[in-house]
Order: structure tokens, then C-alpha cells, then sequence
DNA sequence: AAGACTATTGTTAACGTGTGCATAGATGTG
DNA sequence: CACATCTATGCACACGTTAACAATAGTCTT
């Protein structure tokens, strides 16, 4: 089959030891003796065999790439960027191997000898279990997008708290004063801080939201049709609305619509994050929009550092947001 | 560190071979001697360790799923579905090693050790070298998404011919008589069929394409655009549009709009690909989809299949697309 | 010139697993 | 009872690589 370094060792007439010296440019073979080794390598066109190397080296090559669900859930933009931004600092240093949590029935696979380093990028609060798991193998771990506490485990994500306070300014920077919101699903991380976010913009300028003016929500299309539609029936209704994903924004709208009345000129409709879609609707929609690759690549790279160094550092690293202005949010006079 | 089946025969009080008999579930074992191994097993957390087990099996238990590129031009949802698919299929038998084509300097780390099967999802005839290197190494190997004639190669792809027929056939029954064509990148072969299909819906309905009622597209917004610009031109306008993909008829919506002009009312617009903003543009585009999910579900399954049963047919397998009707058509009065 | 040191290469074992062959005991057969 | 057969297990080696240690030859030191 394929030659391995036996093969050249006898064309060499030299041991296979130093052959693999040769090979991994050891100091101790002599340049023309590696010269000759790696030209009779070429001809053969050997490659390593990489589990025997792994096998000797403890090492895998391998860096794993777990979401919380492939196969529903996670959205399809999210996921390629995650992808993109892995791959792009990865290149052919690591194979990189893409994974749902959920087609898992038992961690007991995932091991030091399997996975040299691991990133998930988290979605939901059940990815606790795996985590704990890793990080008590001792696996290098980085967790994007969810904040997490174990200790030794890196974390990186997005400001959403600071995305969702931007995004809440520049509606009142832009003339509103009655703004209502919908809110994220219960439970979810990501909803208390956009909801935090967006309360400390309205504080910070003085804007009070009265009871009637606030919706739970469940992060679907539904819910913000459903919530935009008591928003409608008000006495005194809101002149914008933020919400708390893009989704709940688009059901959001297609009630106002529905209700014979336009966005953003009747009312003003804010997002949050920068969902495919949101380019494209009609109108387009103004959104916060999240460094999912950049929060990526960070991420990998961290943990690239974490296998390379084995720092151990538990570190939680905070990316910016991003306002993206489109259409759908009206200039108010005062 | 971990435990190996040699700690697991001290304490069972065997050899490892027999270990490794009783944990494979070999005939060769007392049943209650497995037993006892395999409490034992369970007891001390034992994993085997892959890379051994790779090496003496000459097996990988890696799948490649090889895209033509990972840094540009893909789209999310194609992505996202091809990974679900084939994902859905493996489960847990096999890693899912994710790659970017453009991202091999050199193919020369592809070999039957590494990966006991690939699956390329091609979209440009770029691919061809990875192709040939893959089939030379005598690697089981199935390519979606584009035809492709290397011997002992599968190859599973949608009917584009017969989807872009069924879309034009479907303008005809709506009452369209005046029709035109915003072609296709010039090369890719995807071009090539979705136009024969629609010039064949055309001769069978007995309808001419006048050469003004042509235009040549580079699969990007802006040459629908201004595809649809010269068609209001005319003197004569069709009152639909066929677009070899989503991009160009969302260009060509533009066009319409900016000319004071409404879809579907005044001309109709049919795309091609069901790109994930398809159905959240306004007006929501009727287009064709094609089974990108099936698509790798059947091409893992079909690889799966020739990996252990060592089969190597050269088979085509095409899929049937589907006609998804939005609101970008208008029924005409005959 | 003898010992120490350096540069280069080889010997051998190790990583964890699977397998061909040998072995020992049990069982069956005539 | 002698022999063949079967059952359950062990021994030794193999897979391809790296690395600790050994060995050799040449060079330097005093």
C-alpha cells in the first residue's frame, strides 16, 4: 500500500529512526542525510500514518466543533459563520469535526485521546452535562456564545446586554418615547439580557415602560404576531418596538400590516440578531447584529493558545455588537 | 491515565487478548467471562483508545464532507442542510470532518488512512483534481450537487433540467404566452440545465423566446437587475420572468419596483434554488428547491454502503426538485 | 596519547489494540 | 481407553511512529 518510513529507511540504507528524525527536521541528522531522506520521501510519496502518531504522540489532530442541535434549532446563518470562523484559524493544523450535541446517548466517547481541543457553541442551558463533562476530562474546552462559570473553561460571546442597550438608545435618540418590548423566550440567557440591556437604555433616559407596554415572548414568529397585535389594540400605542429577536420582529410587523398599517411609519421595529432574512424583508429591518464569527474565531484561537501552552485560564471575553440600520425604525419630531 | 484493556485483564484475571474478545462480543468467549470483562470495563470507564484501534484495522472511522469552499460562496442554507443531512445518516459510527476544498495547499494528506470515505458537495467544475486524487487513491467517494463521470465514483444531484421545466410549464398554465429568460452563470452546469429545462417547457407548450426576451446573468443581484431593466425596455414587455437562480429575481424584483412597476401584478418573476430569503422578500418568490437535504442523506447513505460492502458501482442517482409557489406569479385571463 | 566530549546514527521498547497460532482442558467417539 | 474434536484462553507479533538509551567515530583537551 502507501510507504512508510521503513520503506524510505531501507532506500536511505539508514535506520527508520532516522528516518523519522529526518522527517520531523530533527538537529541530530545531518542536513544532506535529511536532504537525501526527505527526496526518496517524495518519490514515494509517503505520508505519515497519523494515527500511529497519535498513537505515540497523544495527540488527535482532531478539534471538535459541537452545537447544541443540527438538526433543528439552530439556525443555518449561525451555524456557517461558527463554521467559517473556526475553519479560517484553523486551516490544516487540526482536523475539525462538526457534531450536535444532541446525536450524543453518551459522552463516554469523548476523551483527551480523541479530541485534542473542544468548542461549543452553545444554545441552550442543557449543554451544562456536557461541559462538565469535558471540562473534567480535562479536555481544553472554549464555550462560545453562552456564558458559562466551570472553572478552566474559556468563554467567549457577544455583549448582548450592550447591544440591546444600543439598540433601545437609538430609539429614543431618534425621537420615541413610547417604545414597548417583546421579550426573549424564559430561560434563555439571551432573553434576560436583552431585556436587561434594553431597561438600562429606557432608565438611562428617563423612559418609563408601563405594564402594557411589555409581552412575553417565545423567540417565534407567532408570539411577536400575537404580542404586536396587543401592542395594536391599545388606547395609547407605542410608536416603536423593540424585540427581542429577529423572528418575534417579523411577526411583529406582519401584524401591523395585517392591521392596516405600515412600519415604519406608523410604527417603528427593532430586532436583534441580524438574522439572514432581516436584509431582505420588507422593510428591511433594523437589528443588533451579533460577531458570530469573529466570536469564532477568538474562540478557536484561544483555545489553540490553551492546547499549545496549556494555559489554563478561565477567561470570559466579551465581543461587541453591532447596530445595523435599515428601514424599519422612523425618524420622530419631537 | 485512561484505562487500557490491559488494566482491565489484570483485574479480570485474563490476558488482554481476551479482553479484546469479550469487549468485540467475539464467539470465541464464555458468555459469562464477557460479562465479568465488561462490568469490569464499566467500573474503570474504559473508551477504547481509536488511534490504536485505527491502526491495526486500517480504518479511520472519519468521514470527509468536503464543500468546493468554506471562506466565500457558499450559501448558509445549502450548507446548513448538506451537514444535517449527512449528519442525520452517521450518527454516531463515524466523525464528520468538515472541510473548505481551497483550503488543501496540497491533496497529498488525503489518503485511505485518514478518511474511509468523502463526500463532496461540488459547486464548480474547479473540483475536478480533488475528484481524480480521491478516486486515484481508490477512496470511497460520493460527489452531490454536480454530475460528474470519473469511473467508480457516486454521484448524487437534483434534476435541475426537469425543475426549471416544471417551473416554466408552470407560467405557461398560469396563462403567461409572453415569457423571457435571465440566464445563468456561463460554465457552470447548473446554467446549462436549468435553461435547457425551460427552453424544452417552451417548445413542448409550443411558445418562441424572441432573442430580446434572452438575456445572459451571472447568477448575482446586479445582473438580474439589469437583466429586468432591459426587458421594461421593450417595446413589448413579457409579463414573466424566469430567473436561473433567487439572487437574479431578486435583482429583477428591484428592477420592477424601481420601475414604477409591481410583481406579480404587472410582470411575474419565478426563481430558482428556494434560497432562505425566498420566502421573506416581498413579495415571497415563487421558486424551485431543490432536495439539498435528501440529497445528502441519500449520498451518505449510498457511501455508507460502499465503504462495508465494498460495492463500486458508478451510479447517478437525481432527485426531483419541487415547484414552490409564493406570490411572485400573477394568473393571467386567457 | 588517553580521556572527555560532540555529532551522528542505530537498537530497542513503547503506545493500545487485534489476530494467527498454540495450548490446555473438556467432551465425545469407536 | 486412546484418540479426535471442540471450547476457551493465552502467547507473541503486528500496525507505524517516536524516544530513551547505546554505540560509533571523530574531535578536542591537556
Amino acid at each position: 500500500m502507501s510507504a512508510t518510513i521503513k520503506d524510505i529507511a531501507k532506500l536511505a540504507g539508514v535506520s527508520h529512526t532516522t528516518v523519522s528524525r529526518a522527517l520531523n527536521n530533527s538537529p541530530l541528522i545531518q542536513e544532506e542525510t535529511k536532504e537525501r531522506i526527505r527526496i526518496i520521501a517524495e518519490q514515494l510519496d509517503y505520508t505519515p500514518n497519523y494515527n500511529a502518531k497519535s498513537l505515540v504522540l497523544d495527540r488527535s489532530y482532531n478539534l471538535g466543533l459541537f452545537f447544541t442541535t443540527l438538526s433543528n434549532g439552530t439556525s443555518a446563518g449561525f451555524f456557517y459563520e461558527a463554521i467559517r470562523g473556526v475553519n479560517s484559524v484553523i486551516r490544516d493544523r487540526y482536523q475539525l469535526i462538526v457534531k450536535g450535541i444532541d446525536d450524543y446517548t453518551s459522552f463516554h466517547s469523548i476523551t483527551k485521546k480523541s479530541f485534542d481541543g473542544i468548542i461549543i457553541v452553545s444554545q441552550s442551558d442543557d449543554d451544562g452535562p456536557i461541559i462538565e463533562h469535558i471540562a473534567n476530562k480535562g479536555i481544553p474546552l472554549v464555550v462560545l456564545n453562552r456564558p458559562v462559570d466551570t472553572a478552566g473553561v474559556l468563554n467567549v460571546l457577544s455583549d448582548e446586554e450592550q447591544g440591546a442597550f444600543h439598540a433601545g438608545a437609538f430609539l429614543v435618540n431618534q425621537g420615541h418615547k413610547k417604545i414597548a418590548l417583546i421579550e426573549g423566550r424564559k430561560g434563555f440567557k439571551s432573553a434576560q439580557n436583552r431585556k436587561d440591556g434594553f431597561e438600562r437604555a429606557m432608565e438611562h433616559y428617563g423612559i418609563l415602560i408601563p405594564a402594557s407596554y411589555r409581552m412575553p415572548g417565545l423567540y417565534d414568529l407567532e408570539s411577536g404576531h400575537q404580542a404586536m397585535q396587543q401592542f395594536l389594540s391599545l388606547e395609547e400605542r407605542p410608536t416603536a418596538v423593540f424585540c427581542c429577536n429577529d423572528e418575534m420582529a417579523l411577526g411583529a410587523i406582519k401584524a401591523v400590516f395585517e392591521a392596516g398599517l405600515q412600519v415604519p411609519k406608523d410604527i417603528s421595529v427593532v430586532g436583534f440578531d441580524d438574522t439572514v432574512f432581516a436584509a431582505y424583508v420588507t422593510p428591511a429591518l433594523t437589528t443588533v447584529r451579533r460577531p458570530i464569527e469573529q466570536i469564532s474565531k477568538e474562540g478557536a484561537l484561544r483555545l489553540l493558545g490553551n492546547i499549545e501552552n496549556k494555559l489554563h485560564a478561565t477567561e470570559q471575553l466579551l465581543l461587541r455588537t453591532e447596530l445595523i440600520v435599515r428601514e424599519s425604525v422612523q425618524v420622530l419630531q419631537a
